[in-house]
DNA sequence: CGTTCGTTGTGATATTTTTTTCAGAAATTT
DNA sequence: AAATTTCTGAAAAAAATATCACAACGAACG
């Protein structure tokens, strides 16, 4: 018998292609809190899952289990050889993975670099800067480097969607001049900066700033030299087991930004989505079924 | 005293006196392996503690307990809570802002995703990735859509560094069909598909595999299409309170994959890097001086 | 455009589980 | 040692839970 090492999850895991939608959705929602959820009535289950109660019955028979007492029979088995077992304690972030092994050690340095970020924002100045952004009467430009143009172009691509106004450029290219032609002193520039920090970028910040622009800059722990003409500065920690950083806690800082502007103003980007949904159906860009 | 710093087990220790003979006895069997005798049928634990089964209705009553079923659903809450990595029980990351406040929100959902996303990755396919990704025998070919070529195009900067024979194709653009005419059948796709799923990154992996490259897919915890062709799926959680994905547990996974390929050829990747940095100083595109 | 297949949920039925009742056993007190 | 109180467990009543059969729905195919 080899279930003796498959853990009940994995089970779930391994059949999870030959699941119906129904059966899916419940099988994320056993994984979602695993295992106290599979221990409860069957009905809790489904109602938590949003499903049928025999939809509940029919993927536990799919599992291999006779029915679902048998099923939360072998999760109590689980559970007591797991608390038995002291090699399970949950030290490792990837089980079946040993603490050296990559995943585990990388996954340790970002969450470390993401407590230590948000320990040290200040949330007025991030506030600020979701307000700036959020303000529709300035024009936005958002502002990338070499690696970083990555970063900017995720944060453009979505507030497109959220407000007008919205340019991306990337301070590699040697057409960004042209840019700064027309910049008025309401405008705003975001732009992102990581070590190395690049010429480029410093020089753009500096013209902006010249011609009365407010500048948001994301950096790292040791901030771009743009930071000394910044309006408001957001720095995320980067330090990874690997020759190069890790912008993960930038990323989140940027996606906790546009998750605040696309709150601030929901009424008027709420219609805005609506119309993009609409044009993309026409594209047939995107899948009509999950 | 508030329960909710007290666990059941710590409740049933404290009222071990006032309990009677029958009643110590089938504590002592609850604790004995907690708390998965607690989770089975009263009829069950009524039986495996020798004792009757009014007994084990009287003593939860005695708990401060409704009923049995009240007991277990206390038991299965612990339970939860047990699971979830002490790491993830800050309530406020972000100190000075109130937990309600995005930052904390936001990254409290993240934490969470990085939780289930490390949980439930196969490691070894994740070696087996890394392995194909860094084999400098094979060209690679890294794909993204609308949202997910900012993640493609970072994957795509950093192997450039580390291997030759990298290319970065967007799926949203017309002019893939091109790439795809002289694939080989040792080549790897690396593509990134999150919802919606677009229907051109399915055709794209589709003509890739029919050419018999390999298939490595990035994809979302409800995966996209391509996973049924592709030879490893990586997906990772990416729920937040937003009315956009976050992607950042995506980015944490590329980038340990970053890691993990430049380890592999440590020794050729330096050189190239050395090599990269002499090109790099030339064209005093970064500062000097950090 | 209709047909067919697989999937899903509703309602009825059967089963299990929990609660209650009550009588006998054990312990304690006088 | 008898009376009283407290505890315990068997069995029945009540409640909940799980299983089953069937109809409705929606997607895929011709």
């Amino acid at each position: 018998m080899n279930d003796a090492t498959l853990t009940i999850a994995d089970r779930i895991q391994q059949k999870l292609d030959a699941l119906t939608r129904a059966e899916r959705q419940l099988a994320h929602s056993i994984l979602e809190n695993y295992p106290a959820s599979g221990l409860g009535p069957l009905t809790a289950l489904a109602k938590d899952a949003s499903v049928s109660v025999p939809t509940v019955a029919r993927m536990v028979q799919k599992l291999g289990f006779k029915g679902y007492p048998e099923f939360q029979a072998a999760l109590r088995e689980e559970l007591k050889a797991k608390v038995k077992n002291p090699i399970a304690k949950h030290d490792t972030w990837a089980e079946g993975a040993p603490s050296g092994h990559m995943l585990n050690r990388f996954t340790d340095a970002v969450i470390d670099n993401i407590r230590h970020t948000l320990a040290q924002i200040d949330p007025d100045a991030f506030d600020a800067a979701c307000a700036l952004v959020a303000d529709r009467d300035r024009r936005l430009c958002i502002v990338g480097g070499r690696i970083t143009h990555t970063l900017a172009e995720y944060l453009f691509l979505h507030m497109q969607v959220i407000r007008p106004n919205v340019t991306h450029i990337q301070s590699t290219s040697n057409a960004w001049p042209h840019y700064l032609l027309d910049t008025r002193d309401s405008d705003v520039f975001v732009i992102f900066d990581m070590r190395r920090y690049e010429n480029n970028t410093l020089r753009l910040a500096q013209m902006a700033k010249a011609q009365g622009a407010r500048i948001i800059l994301f950096t790292d722990q040791w901030r771009s030299p743009v930071h000394q003409i910044a309006d408001i500065s957001l720095s995320g920690r980067i330090v990874v087991p690997s020759a190069w950083d890790s912008v993960a806690t930038t990323l989140l800082l940027v996606e906790t930004m546009i998750s605040s502007v696309q709150n601030l103003n929901w009424d008027t980007t709420k219609d805005r989505m609506e119309e993009l949904e609409g044009m993309f159906d026409q594209t047939k860009l995107f899948r009509k079924f999950t």
